[in-house]
DNA sequence: AAATTAAGATGATATACGTCATCTTATGTA
DNA sequence: TACATAAGATGACGTATATCATCTTAATTT
């Protein structure tokens, strides 16, 4: 039965919407095309209509994921002091709710593995994702325009890279290491502050 | 054809060291029981005498890649002072060697999102090795003693965590990103350094 | 209002994978 | 030396997946 073009606009949101969680949930190759659709209550033949394969799928779940990170990232630097910015992004990024919900959360922190192991055309999304990250965290920074980018790209590291080793090991281990970098968040707090040395 | 004691370790070692190998080239999905054994010469039926199922061997294959990466980074800091072992870890964990050899590389940085969906057998395996890695880390530096393991913590974090940004995006943003915290490596060379802020 | 188009559902195809029963044959044991 | 055992090979089973041809039916278009 065909639908009228808004339905069909509804429909393709609304799978782009339970893919870029499926995605962050389980994975790429721990997605399947019919599991989405099925979650955007759908059939899984309408699909094609819409994508013409599920890396165009992919594709389009990332900047979704992207662009709902960062306006989260954005809203919570806004009220922060420059000289906070770091501390504050380091210690959401880690907290609790943030790391146990993986389908909500950082494409960086639930993907990397996976897009590294995808297309070029996928990279290359994630890529302007990653930047557009960084430029983000950079301008809620002071300082000279270089060194800002560079602290920013160096902290989004840390905190992803945490995140990424706190979800994948046992829990004692999670909390040693989240505990680590929370600290480092404190001490970021003021600066200039001092860190790993 | 049955075989002796001995070929049958010598086979139980081709087929660990093959599975170390694929399932950080693939993923833990992208990996299968055939092509494994394949690798190491052999044919997929005799996979079942060597191990109760694939997460058995994903369990013997993360252990001895953690094995592995723990000696070259013991190897690496043996020689290295104190002052410069965190610069001197960072840098080679960010070569451009390591980072393109993700087959032979740290399975953090290879796997950490696919253990994320794997079991708590596996997973438990993963915090094995990532506090390995961390106390390996932490005795090459100075310092009281929890701090050292802190520090440790975060400097690997913040490697793992670029190394995973950069080989899931296009070159270009590959490139900032792990420039940005090889110059965190410089700094780290003269202690107390000053890092993100 | 008639003709055309396309959204979504159904069903099928081709492929791949984990696992295991079974067979062969050489090893280790008595 | 003869028997019991088990390593590895072969082949099969059940399941899951991406993709697409086809069908139905409602929305556009003329």
């Amino acid at each position: 039965m065909r639908q009228s073009r808004e339905a069909k606009a509804v429909t393709h949101q609304a799978i782009v919407a339970a893919a870029a969680r499926q995605f962050r949930e389980r994975g790429i190759e721990g997605t399947s095309v019919g599991d989405v659709m099925r979650a955007a209550n759908r059939t899984h033949g309408g699909f094609y209509r819409h994508f013409d394969s599920k890396e165009d799928l992919l594709v389009a779940a990332l900047g979704r994921a992207f662009a709902e990170m960062l306006e989260v990232v954005d809203r919570g630097l806004s009220e922060v002091p420059a000289e906070q910015a770091l501390g504050s992004f380091m210690r959401s990024y880690t907290a609790p709710e943030r790391v146990e919900d993986v389908a909500g959360s950082c494409p960086v922190a639930a993907l990397s593995n996976d897009v590294l192991r995808s297309t070029e055309v996928v990279q290359a999304e994630f890529g302007r994702g990653v930047r557009a990250m960084i430029r983000s965290l950079a301008e809620h920074l002071d300082g000279p325009e270089a060194e800002r980018e560079a602290r920013a790209a160096r902290t989004f590291a840390m905190a992803a890279g945490a995140v990424m080793i706190a979800r994948a090991s046992d829990p004692e281990t999670a909390e040693r290491v989240l505990r680590a970098v929370r600290d480092e968040a404190a001490s970021l707090a003021s600066p200039p502050s001092r860190t790993m040395a």
